[in-house]
DNA sequence: TCGCGTGTAGGTAGTTGTGCCTATACAATT
DNA sequence: AATTGTATAGGCACAACTACCTACACGCGA
């Protein structure tokens, strides 16, 4: 690469900045800027444009997630990374929603955040080990509790087959298509799915469906 | 403790099985036992009763998958660790549903293996970083790309708004009460919005918003 | 002032899904 | 042999969304 991978790296601890620094001015062609509160990060970060921008959550002025939120808002080309010494459930969903890219604890092992960089500069996401549980909750809060589950073994396997097309977004017609049987068959099938689902509504088996795809 | 911690290692390569037997019977109060193929692991497993079962997914006779299966059918009070070198969401995606409480890449270091069992024993999942990525998938149901976030740049404030009330399943009726406006305007947006977003069809709109709800 | 984008509102037609019927064929159970 | 459950298929009325029109008011910039 004749450009070298530029990188922010804000927190108001300078153990930590240089830290980072060290790990990553050893590992080649980075250009780093250290930044040493919030405002001086999204400066920082307006002028250089870095590929990837690393923040602590802590910091005076603004935290890490106000620059994230900036980032986004400003549609910067800069994925950001969370440092943390916090493995905590609420701070974590705050950063997903956010859209952050990366999500390292500082009491995980350099390698962790050489890894982290490395996905992260990848396009892809990386999450520390330890907060990979809240995901886990996060994804399963979404819906699942017993109730919901007790329409669907009312079901039988073609009904269960059809509610699957369904909620993959698929229509009547597609549906049909693809078992090789009327659109009038399905059409019946969606219709006995409701009533044993006991929902209503013009499109209610859609949005059921579409609700309980990770269950069908 | 008095009693030791069981654990089933069930993997058709004994290299595999003896370098985990080894990690673990180095470090104090284990009882391991092995186990060559599926059948022979879900045999042990319901022997032994031990409180992690590591299991590899592509084993004789049956899957790693399948007697994961069979644990959770059983109710046994066993946790699963998956211990797969196939970093492959289809497979991720199947062992979170079938509940397993570890997923952990072989490729990755010993020390990765140590911390999942920590972890499990301690009741809590985890994933080894690199399928992190397939869980946030997972749990925004979708691939964000940037090219799907060009359509919605063109929207407008109000058709924004509109856009988010249809990806939350209301019907054109509901946002336009919601709003205090006129059905003809909510389902005018909507014809507006489905025209900037190029897309067409009978509920494409519902579709479009649905998959993409999280980023509205 | 003129044009343009935006939000508002309405019309008409067509597609898709729901609700409620009937009906046949087949397999399993009683 | 009769019953039950299931999958199949069709009819008809209605609701909701889409597609493609027109139209008016408002504000903003050329």
């Amino acid at each position: 690469m004749d450009t070298k991978t530029k990188i922010v790296i804000a927190d108001d601890h300078e153990l930590i900045r240089k830290g980072v620094h060290q790990i990553f001015s050893n590992k080649g062609s980075f250009e780093i800027v250290e930044a040493v509160d919030g405002e001086d990060a999204i400066t920082k970060i307006r002028m250089l444009e870095p590929h990837v921008a690393i923040l602590d959550i802590e910091m005076p002025k603004l935290t890490g997630f106000d620059v994230a939120e900036k980032i986004h808002q400003e549609s910067m080309n800069t994925s950001v990374i969370i440092l943390t010494m916090h493995c905590d459930e609420q701070l974590f969903n705050r950063a997903m929603d956010i859209g952050v890219m990366g999500f390292v604890l500082k009491e995980n092992t350099v390698s962790e955040i050489v890894r982290c960089m490395d996905k992260v500069l990848d396009g892809k996401h990386y999450l520390s080990p330890e907060i990979s549980e809240f995901l886990i909750c996060r994804n399963n809060n979404l819906v699942s509790n017993a109730t919901d589950k007790q329409g669907l073994h009312l079901l039988t396997e073609t009904e269960k087959k059809v509610l699957k097309e369904v909620g993959a977004m698929k229509t009547s017609q597609e549906i049909a298509d693809h078992f090789g049987v009327s659109i009038k068959t399905v059409q019946n099938h969606r219709s006995n799915i409701c009533a044993k689902l006991q929902i209503s509504g013009t499109h209610a088996l859609l949005k059921f469906a579409i609700e309980h795809s990770k269950k069908i």
